[in-house]
RNA sequence: GCCCCGUUCGUCUAGGGGUUAGGACAGCAGAUUUUCAUUCUGUAAACAGGGGUUCGAUUCCCCUACGGGGUACCA
């Protein structure tokens, strides 16, 4: 067999918000056609239209953009298979599920949705589930029991049918995956899945393995729920005549909820205090508001790379991966089989880790709305400065503010707690009398204030605990924060001594 | 119920017939410091259980348990 080019797609079905998961799923196939210099393709899989969430694509595109994926095809840009949106391909179904019924690997069945669910009820209440299979179907309504005639008069007439595949009895069906391995199915356990819907849409089965196919995706990187339908997929290759051009199938294992057990959902996002989706969205008919990565402070390259290490890893002790890294490592058969649970701890590590590697500049920038909605007005040289003493000491940017906002609002009220330890009956008169020394200091930087600090201490034989730990407390409002020079440095003498005085005023024992 | 997939520290994982079973996050302890945090150093922590196969199994096979997924005219 000759190579064939590497082309992957996403292929989400616009019902609501991506999924967390549905991201890993895009960046790893993102991460697969890159690193084979293949496409890598975005098409919607919308054949339920009940299911048809307005704004859902929009939000895909918006989200997959934000983590820094992108497409070399689909919709929203185009491309040689267009159109990528399976509503518009409707009419090319058809000719497919007819095809299966001519040669005889497909059948109509003419059972009601009532008559079905009446038998699967009935079923289900002797503990049994109803398959429509090879062992079941000879007593339903379809071409295979009905005589041709009536058939015919049940189609001519416009009757409501569908088209089911005909799964063969007895067979072992056989689906390579390149993560598992072997995987082998009896055919009897299969059932004769809906190919062709009665209101004239393929069901996701069909679509895909034909959009795969007149696409010519060579590898189908997708979850680990489709694993139990390839066999099903794997068949309707054989029987369209496609299995030389069959794509090779990669099922990845699930995220997990950190706690307990079961999928990540929609609600363990906001019940453990980290998002589930990749963007804020809100429901359109409960206008319930889920989290998002994003608005909650994530840097999307944080969010790529600990996604990746959900489930892959490189076999390397790096921890930390660019895009451009990721690819270079990226393979298939070092993905994981099982299921990976989400670590909300390691993930702010990570964003921890991407944070300090901006510049002071690129988080200004992404603190300026901040400092606006608080009502702050400074200069940009002074917020870098500022940036650039507490930056270490954050794992968000809006964490910024805790660590930073007496730098902007001098302190009203001091902590309790810190008063009681770090404020002694002689601090007033310490502080005043240091204050009058920083009065006459000529220039105000980190190091003068020091050296001037020192040389007080030594004359008054004072330690460096007693005087420190209270000028903090008058500076900050607390007993923590950033080193204090430079915090006096970059506020200025003026500023400081008021602070003091203020302080000195307000504090009383 | 039935079918499919899985199971190494709390979590993400490396490894693989003979290893001190390695790393990271979180934890704990120490160091540094004017505080808090960062940082650094150290430390504790795992092969689900039972049978085989083998000189030897955490690694290979089987069973059990547990976990996950599927079982729609949803994707």
């Amino acid at each position: 067999m000759t190579e064939k080019r590497v082309r992957v797609r996403f292929a989400p079905s616009p019902t609501g918000p991506l999924h967390i998961g549905g991201v890993r799923t895009a960046l790893y196939n993102y991460l697969f056609a890159k690193k084979h210099g293949g496409d890598f393709i975005l098409r919607i899989e919308d054949t339920d239209q009940a299911r048809y969430v307005p704004g859902a694509e929009e939000y895909i595109f918006e989200a997959l953009t934000w983590v820094g994926l992108t497409f070399d095809e689909g919709v929203h840009i185009g491309g040689a298979c267009a159109p990528y949106r399976q509503s518009e391909r409707k009419s090319i179904y058809k000719q497919y599920a007819e095809a299966l019924l001519q040669n005889g690997h497909a059948y109509y069945a003419f059972d009601t949705p009532g008559e079905l669910e009446a038998i699967r009820k009935k079923q289900e209440s002797q503990k049994q589930t109803f398959q429509y299979g090879p062992l079941t179907r000879g007593s339903m309504k379809n071409s295979l029991t009905l005589p041709a005639e009536d058939v015919k008069k049940k189609l001519d007439s416009g009757e409501a049918f569908v088209i089911r595949i005909k799964i063969p009895d007895n067979e072992d069906v056989v689906v390579n995956d390149l993560i598992r391995g072997v995987v082998s199915v009896q055919s009897n356990q299969l059932d004769d899945k809906v190919l062709f819907k009665s209101n004239g849409l393929p069901t996701y089965h069909l679509a895909n393995v034909v959009d795969d196919y007149l696409m010519k995706i060579s590898h189908v990187i997708r979850g680990e729920e489709w694993l139990p339908s390839a066999p099903l997929h794997v068949l309707l290759y054989k029987y369209l005549g496609w299995e030389n051009d069959m794509p090779q199938f990669a099922h990845l294992p699930l995220l997990l909820k950190p706690d307990g057990n079961g999928k990540l959902s929609k609600r363990d996002g906001d019940r453990l205090g980290f998002p589930v989706f990749p963007l804020q969205w809100e429901d359109t008919v409960s206008k319930e508001v889920s989290s998002g990565y994003r608005e909650s402070g994530y840097i999307p390259e944080a969010v790529v790379n600990l996604l990746a290490f959900l489930g892959w890893n490189p076999g390397t002790e790096q921890e930390l991966f660019s895009m451009e890294e990721l690819i270079q490592s990226f393979s298939i058969d070092r993905i994981n089989k099982s299921g990976a649970k989400f670590d909300a701890e390691k993930a702010k590590w990570y964003n921890h880790r991407y944070l300090i590697k901006k510049t002071d500049e690129e988080l200004l920038e992404l603190f300026f709305p901040m400092l606006i909605k608080k009502g702050i007005c400074s200069t940009d040289d002074y917020i870098q400065k500022v940036i650039s003493i507490v930056r270490e000491r954050v794992n968000f940017v809006h964490e910024l503010w805790d660590q930073a906002h007496f730098f902007f609002i001098a302190p009203e009220s001091y902590d309790e707690k810190a008063v009681k330890e770090k404020w002694k009956e002689n601090s007033p008169a310490i502080l005043t009398e240091l204050a009058d020394r920083f009065k006459n200091l000529t220039e105000f930087t980190a190091g003068i204030i020091h050296n001037a600090v020192q040389e007080f201490l030594k004359e008054k034989q004072l330690g460096m605990g007693q005087v420190m730990n209270a000028l903090r407390l008058t500076i900050v409002g607390s007993s923590a924060g950033p080193d204090m020079f430079k915090m006096l440095d970059l506020l200025g003498m003026e500023e400081t001594i008021r602070r003091i005085e203020r302080a000195i005023n307000t504090i009383k024992k």
